[in-house]
Order: C-alpha cells, then sequence, then structure tokens
RNA sequence: GCCACCUUAGCUCAGCGGCAGAGCAUUGGUAUCGUAAACCAAGGGUCCCGGGUUCAAAUCCCGGAGGUGGCUCCA
C-alpha cells in the first residue's frame, strides 16, 4: 500500500477518534481511504453542521499531534463481538467475515475494526496537508434499500504544499463550471415552468449543438450511414418486446392518449424503433451492413436527485446510430467507428482513452445466452487489441443488452468523461425477430451495433465548455468576430462595409456600435471569447484594412479585409 | 428518490425580527474616445411558493418547489 493511501486510511480513524471523543452514541459504519482523501460513514446522535466540522478538525490536528501509535491486533470474531457490542454496524461487518479471526486497530482511547493499512504513528502525518470538507448522506453498504448514514469527507495529501495544489485546481474547475459558463456566454438556459433537467439552448448554445452533431454526420455519411426518423413517442409494447420496459419502466415518461385506448412513453433511446425500420421488409445479406443514423432527442425520467447541469438531463439528443450486420461484418464496423471517434475527438482537441464494458456473470440483469456474451466481449477485446486502443476492462458496466467499447475523453485538467460509445448487441435483433437472408438462402439473425459518437450531445457540450473553458476553436464559436468601431459616430459606415463582406463568406459575427469606449467594448468581446475583434478607427479606413485583435494574443496589427478573411476560412475549414 | 446545505433586482451579493440595499447589466443624457470597465441620471422587487408564530417576518417555525454537494441509478 502506498504510504499517502495510509495516511488517508489513517486520518478516517482519527476523525471517528474525535467524532467518538464529542458525540459517544455515535454508531460508526466504514471510514476508507479514497481518491484525494478519506471518508467516514455513521449514525450521529445529532444534527452535524459546518462548526461542528471545524471543531472536529481542529481536534484531529491536536490527535496527530499526541503521536498515537496505530496498534494492530487480531482477535476471534466472538471476542470482537465483545469488543464492538455497542456499534450495530460492526456487528453486521464482522458477521460477514469469514475468518475466524478479524483485524483491530487502536491509537489513543480509539479501537476500530479493521483489516489494517496505517502509518505507524501519527506524527507521520501533516496536520496542515488535510482537511474536512463536506458531509454527504450514503446508503449503508451503498444499497438505497438500507438506511442512510451521514458521510464526512476529507481531502488528505503527504505535504500541505499538494493540498494547496488540490484546492487551486478545485478552484480553476470551479470557474470553469459550464453551468457558470453556460449563463456568462448565453448558451443555456433552465426555466422552473418547463422543469428540471430539461435545458432550453438559446440562439449561440444552438450554433454550438448544430456544429457538433453537424461535424459527426459529416463523419458518418462519408462512412456510409444513413439518416432516417423516428416519431418521439411509441407504444410502450415496443419496449415490453426489446426488454427495455422490465430494465427502465419507471424511468420512462409515459403519455396518455385522450383518442384511443393504449398506453404511450415518450423514446428513453432510439434502437427499438429503429428496429422497426429494419424489420419492414425482408432483407438479403447483400444490404448489410444497414447503417441507420440520427441526431435526435430521447426523454428519461431521471431523478430529480440525479439532475445537473447538462451532465445529467431528462431529455438529451444523441448523435445515435444503429447498424444491422452480420457477425463476420462486426470488425470492420467496430474499425470505422474507431476511426470516426479518432478525427472527431482530434479536431476537438480532445485525448481518450477506451473502457470495455463488459457483463458481470453473477448479475441475473444480463439478457441472452452466456456463450453468446462470452463471444461477444472476446470480439470486443480483439478488436480494442488490434486497433491498439488504450483500454482498461469493466466488469458489471455493459448495457444489459450486450458489451460495450465505452470511449472515455480525458479533459484539460484531466478528468474521465464517458462520451463516445460503440456496443454490441444479440439481444434486440433475437427479440425482434430481425433477419435476413443469408447466401445459402437460410434465414440469420443479424447483429446489431450500437454507436455515438459525441454520446450525449448536451452532455458533451458540458464537458467541453469545461474542457475549453468557453475558448471554442473558431469553428464552433457563436460569434466568430466581433467588428468593433472606436466612434460609433465615424466609422460605423465602414464597420458595416467590413460586417457584410463577413456575412458574404458565411462568417457569424456581431457589429459592436454601442457608444462606449473601445476599451470598453474590448473588455466586452474578450468576457465572450470571442476569437477574433476587427477594430475600426480612422487609421484602418485610411488602408482600406482593419486592425486584427485575436483572442488570447492581443493585438496582431492591421491587415486588409481580404487577408483576414483567408487566414479565418483556411482556420475554419481545417477546424483547428 | 434519500441525506445535508442554499434560494433577496437580469447577474454577483449585503441586509438576518422594526423604511428593500450595493456593484455590474438595462434605459436616457453628456463625452467621440486606439486595444480588458468614460461621466451623470433614471427605471427595475411576489425578498422562491404556501401556511404558522409575533404588535411587527426577507429575517423565526412547518410544508412544498427549484438549485448545490454527496448517495443510489444511468438503456
Amino acid at each position: 500500500m502506498e504510504n499517502i493511501e495510509k495516511i488517508r486510511h489513517s486520518l478516517a480513524h482519527l476523525l471517528a477518534s474525535a467524532i467518538m471523543e464529542s458525540y459517544p452514541k455515535t454508531k460508526l459504519g466504514i471510514g476508507p481511504a479514497v481518491e484525494n482523501g478519506f471518508y467516514y460513514d455513521m449514525e450521529l446522535p445529532k444534527d452535524f453542521t459546518a462548526e461542528d466540522l471545524s471543531r472536529i478538525e481542529a481536534r484531529m490536528r491536536e490527535l496527530i499531534k499526541e503521536n498515537q501509535d496505530f496498534t494492530g491486533k487480531k482477535v476471534t470474531k466472538i471476542a470482537a463481538k465483545k469488543l464492538f457490542k455497542d456499534q450495530p454496524y460492526k456487528l453486521e461487518l464482522i458477521k460477514d467475515i469469514e475468518d475466524k479471526e478479524v483485524g483491530t486497530y487502536q491509537n489513543g482511547a480509539f479501537l476500530d475494526l479493521c483489516k489494517g493499512g496505517h502509518v505507524d504513528n501519527t506524527k507521520e502525518i501533516d496536520p496542515n496537508a488535510f482537511k474536512l470538507t463536506k458531509l454527504a448522506g450514503a446508503y449503508w453498504k451503498g444499497s438505497e434499500k438500507n438506511k442512510m448514514l451521514t458521510r464526512i469527507y476529507g481531502v488528505a495529501f503527504a505535504t500541505k504544499q499538494e493540498l494547496e495544489n488540490y484546492v487551486k485546481m478545485q478552484e480553476e474547475a470551479e470557474k470553469r463550471d459550464h453551468r457558470v459558463l453556460g449563463q456568462k456566454l448565453d448558451l443555456f438556459v433552465f426555466s422552473d415552468l418547463v422543469g428540471p433537467g430539461l435545458p432550453l439552448y438559446t440562439p449561440k448554445g444552438t450554433i454550438l449543438r448544430d456544429e457538433l452533431a453537424g461535424f459527426s454526420e459529416q463523419l458518418q455519411k462519408e462512412k456510409g450511414f444513413q439518416k432516417v426518423w423516428i416519431p418521439h413517442i411509441t407504444k410502450i409494447d415496443l419496449y415490453k418486446t426489446s426488454g427495455h420496459w422490465d430494465k427502465f419502466g419507471d424511468e420512462l415518461f409515459l403519455v396518455k392518449s385522450q383518442e384511443s385506448s393504449g398506453e404511450f412513453a415518450l423514446k428513453p433511446m432510439n434502437c427499438p424503433h429503429h428496429t422497426q425500420i429494419y424489420a419492414s421488409k425482408p432483407r438479403s445479406y447483400r444490404e448489410l451492413p444497414l447503417r441507420y443514423m440520427e441526431t435526435t432527442t430521447c426523454y428519461r425520467d431521471e431523478k430529480t436527485g440525479e439532475l445537473s447541469g447538462l451532465t445529467r438531463v431528462r431529455s438529451l439528443t444523441q448523435d445515435d446510430a444503429h447498424i444491422f450486420c452480420t457477425m463476420e461484418q462486426v470488425e470492420q464496423e467496430f474499425e470505422n467507428i474507431m476511426e470516426m471517434i479518432k478525427t472527431l475527438y482530434g479536431k476537438l482537441g480532445l485525448e481518450f482513452k477506451a473502457r470495455l464494458s463488459f457483463s458481470d456473470p453473477e448479475d441475473p440483469k444480463y439478457l441472452g445466452d452466456k456463450a453468446n456474451w462470452k463471444k461477444a466481449e472476446e470480439t470486443l477485446e480483439r478488436i480494442a487489441k488490434k486497433l491498439g486502443l488504450n483500454y482498461t476492462i469493466a466488469t458489471g458496466e455493459a448495457a444489459f443488452y450486450g458489451p460495450k467499447i465505452d470511449i472515455m475523453v480525458i479533459d484539460a485538467l484531466g478528468r474521465e468523461w464517458q462520451c463516445a460509445t460503440e456496443q454490441l448487441d444479440f439481444v434486440q435483433p433475437m427479440r425482434f425477430g430481425l433477419e435476413y437472408a443469408a447466401e445459402d438462402g437460410t434465414k440469420k439473425t443479424p447483429v446489431m451495433i450500437h454507436k455515438a459518437l459525441l454520446g450525449t450531445i448536451d452532455r458533451f457540450l458540458g464537458v467541453y465548455i469545461e474542457h475549453t473553458a468557453g475558448n471554442f476553436p473558431l469553428w464552433l464559436a457563436p460569434v466568430q468576430v466581433a467588428v468593433i468601431p472606436i466612434s460609433a459616430e465615424k466609422h460605423s459606415e465602414y464597420a458595416d462595409k467590413v460586417a457584410k463582406e463577413l456575412q458574404g463568406h458565411g462568417l457569424r459575427f456581431e457589429v459592436m456600435a454601442e457608444n462606449e469606449s473601445l476599451s470598453k467594448k474590448i473588455r466586452q468581446a474578450e468576457m465572450q471569447h470571442v476569437p477574433y475583434l476587427l477594430i475600426i478607427g480612422d487609421k484602418e479606413i485610411q488602408a482600406n484594412a482593419v486592425g486584427v485583435r485575436e483572442r488570447g494574443k492581443g493585438d496582431l496589427g492591421a491587415m486588409p479585409v481580404e487577408e483576414f478573411l483567408n487566414k479565418v476560412k483556411k482556420e475554419i475549414n481545417n477546424k483547428s
């Protein structure tokens, strides 16, 4: 075990020590080390406040300075049950342990049930390199059927400097928060009348969505994907057949017809609809692969507490596609998709790695026979190796109908986000009775591949806003050029002439002709992260030029309008 | 959905039992300005909603909605 992990784990014990001193009736759950720190779950005898938190934190510092030893001791389960007779959660843990003996650790007056992994003495802990950060609720043993305990989180590092770096990083992340930037840059809004988790996109936000979706569609068309269109509601019978009704029935938005019988639902995904286009007529092997794509919105009745900005919404738009093909074609199709993903994320300046999301053989939620699952998972891993993907395997992360290659995007702050996905599905073609006539004249079941390049556009936009901190590349920027006449009176006419040229070349621009100082207009445009500002004054009019200022680079000096147009057109075409 | 906290002008926030406030933004006026905030003035409020306590509630209590951080879930 790494030393920092020992420090974090030891701090969890010290947290419990300090708590037990103040509130001896507290029932302790578990207290492990986690990424960047530690936590302890407990049932406290009183409501805990932020002031209590800082008091406990101060007490922990004192305990550290006492240079307490951590001493481990194995005891029999019977002895342990006596030691922890007032701790019902610990007793439950002891019951679950299969060995005859269990580990205990003592520091100061506090004894905890624990299998070890501590520092030898608290003097190894820097009292200024940790902080209690927040109070949260957490279900006992992670199951929502169990009681909710209070979880106290702390962050901890080996040195004060590392803690300060971490805090700085958090502050940077806060500044980039897409919910904050979404408002500052006027990209999307929410309305209490429309409802939670239902973002409304402003004209500027819609440009971003359209440009991203357009790029994705362009890549797909080049690979032989055909655009289709499906209605956003369906009879629920569709999902009873697909298997989604059983898995996700309680997360469907139900729609009631007042004119006919039968229940309807807003579509929470598109694959079942797409199967019905495939199933509309007899298919031959000669038609395969059939690739249906669509940028379309789905609706999921997510629990309100799970909603968050654009990253978790109730109306989500996917650049979705479903490929119907033979088993032999699977590999080539996956390669095509991966090629699109590489191009897309390459142009967007995002690193990524792959996660093979496989089934958990112990979990009954996965439909279809085990042999097929095994075959599908082996196929995916073979493809991942062949494509030289940097991948990890995640057991229990598969969809209920098949395993996936999930693409984890790494943003500018090093955080990982699941975006693109490609999934192999043997289950739905079977359940919908899909067929094609094979070369030998027999009827065979096609394989289905689900793919999304951006994933959910809303979510991707949230990630991308934070990745770029709102500094979108020129081809995406809602306003690409701001034309700023120094004097509204004297220079507006020429500014309008320049604007007309920009318009003629399909550029998105704004003329800032308000009666304000040049500095103020530059400040406004810079705060909106406009990539290029064209300053227009007497000098420019005389030289038939524009004064170019580039975002983040400052004044580039004057250049003829023609030269500027060529420069930006090149930049846009290259998506650089 | 569960636990904790939060909600005052378009935005960021102060006020915390006794007259509803500031900065920015908006509108009007003056200045016509060379690379990140000119000056003056005015308008703008269901203090999230509903109920209760009180002579008196933005302020205290209860319920609800929305948000934030977690938990659970994520086709």
